[in-house]
RNA sequence: GCAGCUGUGGCGGAACUGGCAGACGCACAGGACUUAAAAUCCUGCGGGACUUAACUCCCGUAUCGGUUCGAUUCCGAUCAGCUGCACCA
C-alpha cells in the first residue's frame, strides 16, 4: 500500500489552500443541516468512540455534498463542566488553560482526520462570546416566568461538593465521581420544563427518530391521567388533596398517606403523635431518593393521629406519613387501596391497617388481593355494578359537582434543575439587591464574566462566593450596593441551544440572526450516542420550543432526524476504560495506516448503530483493500493506450449493470447510515472491474468511465485516497467537488436476471429471465422452462403463486 | 420488578415492506508465481448423507409452537445477554 499519512497530509493542504469546506450562506442550492453532538474536551485527545461518531457522520456529510446539498456541517466544543474543574481540583492546572489547549489538540485531530468543517462556524461554550448568550437565554426565560428559584430537596454529593440533578444520579451514586448521594435542601434555579411536558410528548410524532429513543421520552415525560379528590380532615380545619388514577377503587380506601416533607404534616399532627412523626421525619431525611425509592426497602410509615374523611362514603380513615410518598410528585399525597395497590397491599398488611375489596373480576370469579386489573365495582353503595372505567369517570364527576374532586393529568417530569454550585460554568446572570430583590443582569450588562483569580477548591460552596471582587456589584435598578448570584449554570443548559448558535456563531450583537436561524435551523440530521436519549435530547427540544413562543424560532422541534451510533468495545467485549486497561487508541492506527483506512474499517467492521468489540486484525483487511484499489489503478492507467474496442458486448453491459446498481446502492446505504454495505457494494464493483480488467478484449472507454465512478463513490468514504487516485487517472480537479454519479436506469437493467422456482415452498431451480422483460413475458418464459414442464407432468398443480421479479412457486400434490 | 433492544458459520457482519439464508470481508485450506519465503493472483470454504464424479437429498438463523404457498423477517411461549427506569399513586 502506498497509501500513508502523508497523502491525508497532501489533501489536507490542498484543500485547505483552495478553502474547499468554505460555507456559502447564500448559496441556491436546498441546505442540509448535519451535526453530530459535539464533544466534550476533558481528555486531551480524541478517543475511538469520536472517530467512530465523527468519521462516518463526515462520510455522510461528504456524499450529501455530492448530492447537491448545500451542506453545512459545523463542528464545536461543550466545554464548560466538572471533569476540568475535577482535574484542576487535582492537578492544579486551571480549567481554562487545560481545556483550551485540549481544544486544540482536538481540533488539529479532527483535521487530521479529514472532518470537512468550516471553522469559521464553530462554538466553544466557556468563551464568553458564547456564554453571553447562554446567559442572555436565562434572562429572557426568567423574565417570561420560565426561570424560578426555590427551595428543593437536591442530590448532593459530597465529593464532589455538589448538587446533581435526579437523572445525573447513576444507581444512588454520582455519575461523576460515582460516591455516594445524599439529600440536602437548598435554594435553586430552575427551568419550567413541565410548562411543556404535553407538547414535548405530543410533537414526538413528528420525529424520525429512533422509537426506542422516543420510548425513553414518553417514559421521562411519564404522562398519567386521573383524578384529584380531596379529603376533609376530621379537625374540620384541613384537607388533603390526592392524585389517583383508580378513583373507581375510592370506596375501598383505608388510609391516606401525605409524604413526610410535607408542611401539612406539622399542623395535623396530633400531641399524642409528635414524636414518633418527628423521628420518622428525621429517619426519612437520612435517605437519598434512591434509597427511599429501592423496591428492596421494606415499606416504613407512622401514624400522624389525624383522620381524614372519605368524601364518597364519609368513612373516617386515618392519615399516616411513609417515606414510599414523594413530596414533588402529583400532589404529595396518595389514597391507600391496600386491596388494590400492591405497595398499599404491603404496607398495610404490615401495620395491620383494613383491606377492603371494592372491585372484582368481569366475570365474578373469586380474585386474588392484591387485585390490581380492571373489573367490576362491590361493595361501593350505588356504584357497585359499573366497571372500573366508567366508575373512574362517575366518581370524579360526582365529586367534581361538590367541588371535591376532579379529572387531572399529571406527568412525572420534574423542572429542570439549572444551577451548580460550581466554578466551571456560565455564571448565573443574576443580582440581589437588598431594596429591589432579585434583578435580572440586563442584556447590556452581559456577560456577566467568570472570573479567571477563583479558589475553585470545593468546600460546600460556590467558588464564585469566594470571590469579593466577582460578588460585589451595583444593582442594574437602583445604583445601590448589590450582590451577584455565585451558582453557574448547568453545562446541559450550554448544550441546549448549541445547534442554533453555529449557523450565525460571530454575531456579537445577537444569540442569532432570526432570519439566519430559520433558514438554516432546524437540524436535519442529528447524530450521537443513545446515552443522550433523555437529558440532552429534552432539554435541547424544550429550549427551542420556549424560544419559539418568545418569538425567536419558527419551528418546533431542533433536530428532525435522529441517528444514534453504537459504542466500539474493548477487545475483550466490554466497555472501554483506562481501569480495565482494554482501552484501543486511534492515534497509533492513524500514524501507522492512515486517517483514511481507519475511517473506511470503523465503516466496514461494524453495524454503526451497533458497533461491537474492536478487533484488531480487521483492520488489515482495508489495508490490503486500499493495495487492490492502488493496483487496479495503475493496472487502468496501463491500459488506457492500448487498442480498445467499440463495442459494447455482453461483458461490458455486466460491468455497467453492476456499476449502476452500485451508485444507487451505495446511495441508499450511505443516506440511511449503511457504511458497511456501502463498501460491501464498492467491493463488489471492484470485482466486477478486476474481472473485466483480464478480458482479452477491451473497451477501455467503458473501462476507464466505470473506474472514475468507482474513485467517486469511494471519495465520501475516502476522502484523502480518493484524490490521491482521481489525481492518479490524471485528474485535476477535486474528487471532492465531484457530483454523486447519476444512475442509468436503462444500464441498470441489462442483462438477464435469475428467478427462483419453488415447489411446494422450497426452491428447486432458477430460470434465467432477460432483466428488461415485462412481468408477462417474464412469467412466459419461465412456465415455458423444460424444468418447470416436468413438474407440470409429474404433480398436480393445485396453485401457482408468481412475485413479479422474485419468486415463482408452485403448489403441488402427487398425480 | 417493569420496559426496551439483541440472539444468524470459526469471526465481523449481509438478507430494505415475508420471497434463492450466509452478500462483502477476516480466518482457514489447496493451487499458481518464486531457489525459497513474504507479497500478489486463482480456487474452495454452514453441518451432514450418498456417490468414481457431476449431481442429488436431508438438517440449519437461541429453544418450542403457530400463521402462510413460502418465516432470519409476523404472532405466542421459553431461555440467554445487554441497556434503561425505579414504589409514579
Amino acid at each position: 500500500m502506498e497509501y500513508s499519512k502523508k497523502v491525508d497530509a497532501k489533501w489536507q493542504k490542498k484543500w485547505k489552500e483552495k478553502d474547499v469546506y468554505k460555507f456559502d450562506m447564500n448559496s441556491d442550492k436546498e441546505k442540509f443541516y448535519i451535526l453530530e453532538m459535539f464533544s466534550y474536551p476533558s481528555g486531551a485527545k480524541l478517543h475511538l468512540g469520536h472517530w467512530f461518531n465523527y468519521g462516518p457522520s463526515d462520510s455522510f456529510a461528504r456524499y450529501k455534498k455530492m448530492k447537491g446539498y448545500n451542506v453545512f456541517h459545523p463542528m464545536g466544543f461543550d466545554a464548560f463542566g466538572l471533569p476540568a474543574e475535577n482535574y484542576a481540583i487535582k492537578t492544579g492546572i486551571h480549567p481554562e488553560d487545560s481545556t483550551l489547549k485540549n481544544i486544540e489538540t482536538m481540533k488539529r485531530q479532527l483535521e487530521e482526520m479529514g472532518g470537512s468543517y468550516d471553522w469559521n462556524y464553530s462554538v466553544e461554550t466557556c468563551m464568553p462570546d458564547y456564554y453571553k448568550w447562554t446567559q442572555w437565554l436565562f434572562t429572557k426565560l426568567y423574565e417570561a416566568g420560565l426561570a424560578y428559584k426555590k427551595e428543593a430537596p437536591v442530590n448532593w454529593c459530597d465529593s464532589c461538593k455538589t448538587v446533581l440533578a435526579n437523572e445525573q444520579v447513576i444507581g444512588g451514586k454520582c455519575e461523576r465521581c460515582g460516591s455516594e448521594v445524599k439529600r440536602k435542601k437548598l435554594a435553586q434555579w430552575f427551568f419550567k420544563i413541565t410548562d411543556y411536558a404535553e407538547e414535548l410528548l405530543q410533537d414526538l410524532d413528528k420525529l424520525d427518530w429512533p422509537e426506542s429513543t422516543k420510548k425513553v421520552q414518553t417514559n421521562w415525560i411519564g404522562k398519567s391521567e386521573g383524578s384529584e379528590i380531596k379529603f376533609a380532615l376530621e379537625d374540620g380545619k384541613h384537607e388533603i388533596t390526592v392524585f389517583t388514577t383508580r378513583a373507581d377503587t375510592l370506596s375501598g380506601v383505608s388510609y391516606v398517606v401525605v409524604a413526610p416533607e410535607s408542611s401539612l404534616v406539622q399542623e395535623i399532627t396530633t400531641d399524642e403523635c409528635k414524636e414518633q412523626v418527628e423521628n420518622y421525619i428525621k429517619e426519612t431525611a437520612k435517605l437519598n431518593e434512591i434509597e427511599r425509592l429501592s423496591t428492596d426497602k421494606e415499606k416504613t410509615g407512622v401514624f400522624t393521629g389525624a383522620y381524614a374523611i372519605n368524601p364518597i362514603n364519609n368513612e373516617k380513615v386515618p392519615v399516616w406519613i411513609a417515606d414510599y410518598v414523594l413530596e414533588d410528585y402529583g400532589t404529595g399525597s396518595v389514597m391507600a387501596v391496600p386491596a388494590h395497590d400492591t405497595r398499599d397491599y404491603a404496607f398495610a398488611t404490615k401495620y395491620n391497617l383494613p383491606i377492603k375489596q371494592v372491585v372484582t373480576s368481569k366475570n365474578n370469579e373469586e380474585v386474588e388481593l392484591p387485585y390490581t386489573e380492571y373489573g367490576v365495582l362491590i361493595n361501593s353503595g350505588k356504584y357497585n355494578g359499573l366497571g372500573s372505567a366508567d366508575a373512574k369517570n362517575k366518581i370524579t364527576e360526582d365529586l367534581s359537582k361538590v367541588g371535591k374532586g376532579k379529572k387531572t393529568v399529571n406527568y412525572r417530569l420534574k423542572d429542570w434543575l439549572v444551577s451548580r454550585q460550581r466554578y466551571w460554568g456560565a455564571p448565573i446572570p443574576i443580582i440581589y439587591c437588598d431594596k429591589c430583590g432579585t434583578v435580572v443582569v440586563p442584556e447590556k450588562d452581559l456577560p456577566v464574566l467568570l472570573p479567571y483569580d477563583v479558589e475553585f477548591k470545593p468546600d460546600g460552596e460556590s467558588p464564585l462566593k469566594k470571590s469579593a471582587e466577582f460578588m460585589n456589584c451595583t444593582c442594574p435598578k437602583c445604583g445601590g450596593k448589590a450582590t451577584r448570584e455565585a451558582d453557574t449554570l448547568d453545562t446541559f443548559v450550554c448544550s441546549s441551544w448549541y445547534e442554533l448558535r453555529y449557523p450565525d456563531s460571530k454575531n456579537s450583537e445577537k444569540a442569532f440572526d432570526k432570519d439566519i436561524v430559520n433558514k438554516m435551523a432546524p437540524v436535519d440530521t442529528y447524530v450521537g450516542g443513545k446515552e443522550h436519549a433523555a437529558m440532552h435530547l429534552i432539554y435541547a427540544r424544550f429550549m427551542a420550543k420556549a424560544l419559539r413562543d418568545l418569538g425567536y424560532l419558527n419551528f418546533d422541534e431542533p433536530f428532525k432526524r435522529l441517528i444514534h451510533q453504537g459504542m466500539i468495545l474493548g477487545p475483550d467485549g466490554n466497555k472501554m476504560s483506562k481501569s480495565k486497561g482494554n482501552t484501543v487508541s486511534p492515534e497509533e492506527y492513524i500514524e501507522k495506516y492512515g486517517s483514511d483506512v481507519f475511517r473506511m474499517y470503523i465503516m466496514f467492521g461494524f453495524d454503526y448503530r451497533q458497533g461491537g468489540p474492536w478487533d484488531e486484525k480487521g483492520i488489515e483487511s482495508m489495508v490490503k483493500y486500499f493495495g487492490k484499489i492502488e493496483r487496479l489503478i495503475d493496472s487502468v492507467n496501463e491500459l488506457r493506450n492500448n487498442a480498445s474496442k467499440e463495442k459494447i458486448g455482453e461483458k461490458e453491459v455486466d460491468l455497467l449493470r453492476v456499476k449502476n446498481q452500485t451508485i444507487k446502492a451505495m446511495g441508499e446505504d450511505i443516506d440511511d447510515f449503511r457504511f458497511n454495505t456501502a463498501i460491501a457494494r464498492s467491493m463488489e464493483l471492484f470485482n466486477k472491474i478486476s474481472e473485466y480488467i483480464r478480458e482479452k478484449e477491451i473497451n477501455t472507454k467503458v473501462l476507464i468511465n466505470t473506474v472514475e465512478t468507482y474513485i467517486t463513490l469511494l471519495a465520501p468514504l475516502a476522502p484523502h485516497f480518493a484524490e490521491e487516485e482521481w489525481e492518479k487517472l490524471g485528474k485535476t480537479d477535486f474528487v471532492y467537488n465531484q457530483n454523486w454519479p447519476e444512475v442509468n436506469e436503462e444500464e441498470m437493467k441489462g442483462g438477464t436476471k435469475e428467478i427462483p422456482v419453488q415447489v411446494n415452498g422450497k426452491v428447486k431451480f432458477c430460470v434465467p429471465v432477460n432483466a428488461n422483460a415485462s412481468n408477462e413475458e417474464a412469467l412466459d418464459v419461465i412456465k415455458n422452462s423444460k424444468q418447470a414442464q416436468e413438474i407440470k407432468q409429474k404433480y398436480e398443480v393445485v396453485k401457482e403463486i408468481y412475485v413479479p421479479g422474485k419468486i415463482y412457486n408452485l403448489v403441488v400434490k402427487n398425480k
